[in-house]
RNA sequence: GGGCGCUUAACUCAGCGGUAGAGUGCCACCUUCACACGGUGGAAGUCGCAGGUUCGAAUCCUGCAGCGCCCACCA
């Protein structure tokens, strides 16, 4: 077993190595079940959620894809069948802003291009630089199904996508109609509710004076002023709103007013959405481009005049201002108003104003022509399937459990969803428009042709709508479409072509629906509540593998969802470009190891809080690497050792919890208790989503009992010069490399590289396994032996006896390599324990000779616990004044404990309400503080002034 | 305007009804044959403030202060 590693962990040496290894033995492929074979094992399902195709990875793919990998490698690990599923987003207005940008520097443009040229370069673009993040994503050793990588718009998913829209037209929960929407001038779309950010902003209210007419259209002098935050939308205004009761304004009701600038006359109308009390209670209305306004319109039959074309530039309806770009006509209009002395006052007004998520523009409502979904429907399943049913259950488990509240609250107050966008790059919408009768023909469920003909007139001058999808919702339809709805429905209606490509239902039956959502609460409205409403809505008409039909537990995409934070910089501010605050992880990673970043957010993640992502933490995890590392140098050394006098170390009992009988030695006895325990605590802390917690316990099993004790114990075993005890030393290895690779299979999870390169080290490149990811995790739930018990107890008295000694030792001023002799007064159960455990007392407090007294000598420093009195014999006792102070302090503490303990126990209250084993406890306590107490004074008196 | 969260050691965070915890940092000593990315010991907190419930409160309730997030069509 050539052993010969470095003494430091370098972790650029091995990751590459393992990262390529993984993806290239397909080691997480996990195929489609044969049919008989589909409800063997518990599937452990879960899907990427699917970067954009433009994304690079960043801090939150990082956090995400590290639990999702933690999860998904312990459940393999569990014997669980795990599906981790990844691919990526087509990113309708992302990726067409890119290569949109890369025609400009080269001189071109889409509308150059054309429609059918720009979709085959986006295309390019997508085979080109389109897999970069997966890339990154390998990297990182992510235990996906490669094999299963899927696109948003292939074939398979583009299918779905069209299915999902004639079903939803058919069912008359899409329709298309004249409303208006979020416009963004810049990507020349319109954007959803949910793509439009609002910043606050500081503005001006202006305020107009608009003439009032009489009868015959001529201005009486007398004038109405209204107040705007956007002076420029007065050029489509078509009336003037004031609230009927306004005693202000009673006597203009049925008047009319000329509109300035445009010299159009304009009526007054009467609503009571109008607020007396906001600016001067009287509204200019501009139904193209406002929503209150367009309601009040649709409620009063006015007219709307569009006056701005889709960049946001003043049309021919604006009069003298068409061409001019909105803010300028803003400003040149506010100065001609001035002018005609219409302006009566500008105020300073902060409003919120709302911007495209995607490129940042000033968002223009505008009057257009879009299709929406009727989501009511959608939206009753999707609220069903969170809220608990009659029983108390959910269909669906948010954790944290707060999310659920977020997520009611939203889809109870659900708007109609905006789904086209007037954009080249996406799913094109399935719908055709007719040049004779004007009617939309939309294929039949079931039909992948396009139809030739228009459905209403049959006449054959039909084009396809130019309008593509919403992204969100190709991305709302994976859960059923990986798994190949709708052709796993193989119905009738299917036509012989894509019969012949009918898939199997396997994947469906096996993996539907999916175990766990991990994702961040930014698309929770976005992805994860479009994937419940159309999960639920599709997945419902699949039968069941048995025939029976689908209930709403079994047609939800996802069990159970976890929402992840943020994560922020040290300073808890969130990570952005234009800050310069952006961590890329793979510099960190290049630095520090994978492990040590996956550590370090893992160890960080505690559900609901961002994370304020540390260096230093990152530095201190580097070392954990290093630590485990020279734990297997130190055991490789040993094996090694052990060769060359002829002993060989069994490695058939590796794989499993370490077995030993009852005669094994102490810390052997003791390890294994420990490492039963914190087998146990991870699997409770990883089913609750707690990875900090359950980091720690790794953590701290690996650096404080098996390296600080344990590993230093076992040195007193493994003698394998020529006259040692060759099968002390045998067992004692046995058992060190059995506790070692355990240790390094609850580690994998965590760290996946560190624990792969060793663990292939341990079998010297002849593996039982691949990897040992395919190994199984030790398993908690191990009943522990009466011995195990006791050997934590008789454990712990020793840990407490060397730690007292080793403080001694400080304080009296033994120099770090002495080893001096002690005195031990202690009763005769304790005395038992350090007897048969002399040898690791000796080493562990650096002890020459123990020597059991009835009284500790006169005049020797000594530290005392409840069950101990111990001194060291050492001449240079020194600094009486230091030793009192001490004393002294210990002394307050525990007479504190007392004092606390006899307030609680003098208390009627408490004796008679606290539960016993609380009193015990306390009583217990009390008594040794009392004990110690008395031993404290005692040396106090009997130190020299 | 609604809703939600946070405030614990210098820093980053756990704990959420039974005597205050971790990692990092800090101080001192130690290059002992796995590891100085190490070892050993140590200092460090009136658990944001004020009330209340309880035998007992960082932990539950109420109010206040500060910080942050989400949702909402008020010109």
């Amino acid at each position: 077993m050539p052993h010969d590693l470095p003494k430091a962990y370098d972790p650029t040496a091995i990751e590459d190595h393992w990262a390529e290894y993984w993806v290239r033995e397909n080691l997480f492929a996990q195929p489609t079940p044969k049919p008989d074979d589909r409800n063997q094992g518990e599937p452990f399902t879960i899907l990427l959620p699917p970067p954009n195709v433009t994304g690079r990875l960043h801090m939150g793919h990082m956090l995400n894809q590290t639990e999702m990998d933690i999860l998904t490698r312990w459940r393999r690990m569990q014997g669980r069948r795990a599906l981790w599923l990844p691919g990526t987003d087509h990113a309708g207005i992302a990726t067409q802003m890119m290569v949109e940008r890369q025609l400009a520097e080269e001189g071109t443009s889409r509308q150059q291009l054309g429609r059918a040229a720009f979709e085959a370069r986006v295309w390019a673009w997508k085979r080109h630089y389109g897999g970069a993040i997966l890339d990154q994503m390998k990297r990182l050793g992510a235990s996906v199904d490669w094999s299963r990588e899927y696109f948003t718009m292939d074939e398979n998913l583009s299918v779905a996508v069209r299915e999902a829209f004639v079903r939803l037209y058919e069912q008359g929960l899409i329709y298309r109609g004249a409303y208006i929407v979020n416009w963004c001038p810049r990507c020349q779309t319109a954007i959803s509710d949910l793509e439009v950010v609002y910043d606050e902003h500081k503005g001006h209210l202006w305020e107009i004076r608009y003439p009032v007419h009489d009868d015959a259209g001529r201005e009486t002098g007398e004038f109405l002023t209204v107040a705007t935050t956007r002076p420029e939308t007065m050029l489509g205004d078509v009336a003037v709103a004031v609230h009927p009761e306004d005693e202000r304004y009673l006597h203009l009701h049925g008047k009319k007013l000329g509109l300035p600038l445009m010299g159009r006359e304009i009526p007054i109308v009467l609503d009571d959405w109008v607020s007396r009390a906001f600016g001067t209670g009287a509204v200019k209305v501009t139904p193209a481009h406002d929503p209150n306004d367009f309601a009040l319109g649709e409620r009063h039959h006015l007219p709307s005049i569009n006056v701005m074309d889709e960049t946001a530039h003043i049309n021919d309806k604006g009069g003298p201002y068409a061409g001019l770009d909105r803010y300028v006509a803003r400003k040149k209009i506010v100065a001609d108003l001035e002018e005609q002395g219409l302006l009566a006052g500008i105020k300073d007004h902060t409003h919120n104003v709302g911007h495209c998520d995607r490129c940042k523009t000033v968002v223009e409502p505008r009057f257009s022509t879009q299709w929406f979904i009727k989501i009511q429907p959608l939206a009753e399943k999707a609220i069903a399937a969170v809220k608990p049913d009659a029983t108390g259950n959910k269909a669906i488990r948010f954790t944290p459990e707060m999310y659920e509240k977020t997520y009611l609250n939203w889809m109870e107050n659900i708007h109609d969803w905006c789904i086209s966008r007037q954009l080249w790059w996406g799913h094109r919408i399935p719908a055709w428009h007719c040049a004779i009768c004007h009617k939309i023909t939309v294929p039949r469920p079931n039909t992948q042709e396009d139809p030739k003909a228009c459905a209403h007139c049959g006449s054959a001058e039909i084009k396809q709508e130019t309008d593509v999808l919403d992204t969100w919702f190709s991305s709302g339809l994976l859960p059923v479409s990986v798994f190949g709805w709708p052709k796993i429905l193989g119905a009738p209606g299917l036509d012989s072509e894509t019969r012949e490509s009918k898939i199997d239902r396997a994947d469906f039956d096996t993996f539907y629906p999916t175990s766990l959502l991990v994702t961040g609460f930014d698309i929770l409205f976005f992805w994860v509540a479009r994937m419940i409403m159309l999960g639920c809505w599709f997945a419902s008409d699949v039968p069941m593998p048995d025939g029976s039909q689908r209930e709403l537990k079994d047609s939800v995409p996802f069990k159970e969802v976890y929402i992840h934070a943020l994560v922020r910089d040290a300073n808890r501010e969130k990570m952005s470009k234009t800050k310069g605050n952006v961590i890329d992880p793979i510099e960190i990673v290049k630095q520090y190891g994978t492990d040590a970043v996956r550590f370090t957010l893992a160890s960080m993640a505690s559900p609901g809080t961002d994370i304020a992502f540390n260096i230093a933490r990152t530095e201190g995890y580097r070392a954990f690497a290093n630590k485990i590392w020279n734990a297997a140098r130190f055991i490789f050394m040993n094996i090694e050792r052990a060769a060359e006098i002829g002993i060989a170390v069994d490695r058939s009992a590796l794989g499993a919890m370490p077995t030993m009988t009852e005669d094994a030695p102490l810390e052997a006895r003791w390890i294994l208790a420990e490492l039963q325990s914190t087998a146990q605590l991870i699997s409770e802390e990883l089913q609750s989503y707690r990875f900090d917690e359950a980091a720690n316990t790794i953590y701290r099993f690996f650096w404080g009992s098996f390296c600080d004790w344990f590993l230093e114990i076992v040195k007193l075993r493994l003698d394998f010069s020529e006259n040692a005890d060759k099968a002390e030393s045998k067992a004692a290895l046995s058992t060190l490399l059995q506790v070692f690779e355990c240790a390094l299979r609850l580690l994998s999870p965590f760290m996946p590289f560190i624990t792969e390169e060793i663990w292939h080290a341990i079998y010297d490149g002849n593996p039982p396994t691949k990897s040992i990811a395919l190994t199984h995790y030790p398993q908690p739930g191990y009943a522990l032996e009466v011995w195990n018990q006791y050997a934590l107890v008789e454990m712990q008295s020793l840990q407490s006896l060397t730690v007292e000694i080793r403080a001694l030792r400080k304080e009296i001023g033994v120099e770090e390599k002495a080893v001096v002799p002690i005195e031990i007064r202690t009763d005769a159960s304790s005395r038992k324990i350090v007897e048969q455990n002399r040898d690791i007392v000796e080493r562990l407090a650096r002890v020459s000779e123990i020597r059991f007294v009835d009284q500790i000598a006169a005049g020797l420093a000594k530290h005392s616990t409840a069950a101990f009195d111990v001194a060291a014999i050492y001449q240079r006792t020194i600094d009486v004044p230091a030793e009192r102070e001490r004393k002294k302090k210990e002394i307050a503490k525990q007479e504190q404990i007392v004092l606390n303990a006899d307030r609680q126990l003098n208390n009627p209250g408490f004796l008679v309400k606290a539960p016993a084993h609380i009193v015990e406890g306390l009583k217990k306590q009390r008594e040794e503080a009392q004990r110690l107490l008395d031993k404290l004074r005692g040396d106090l008196g009997s130190l020299p002034e």
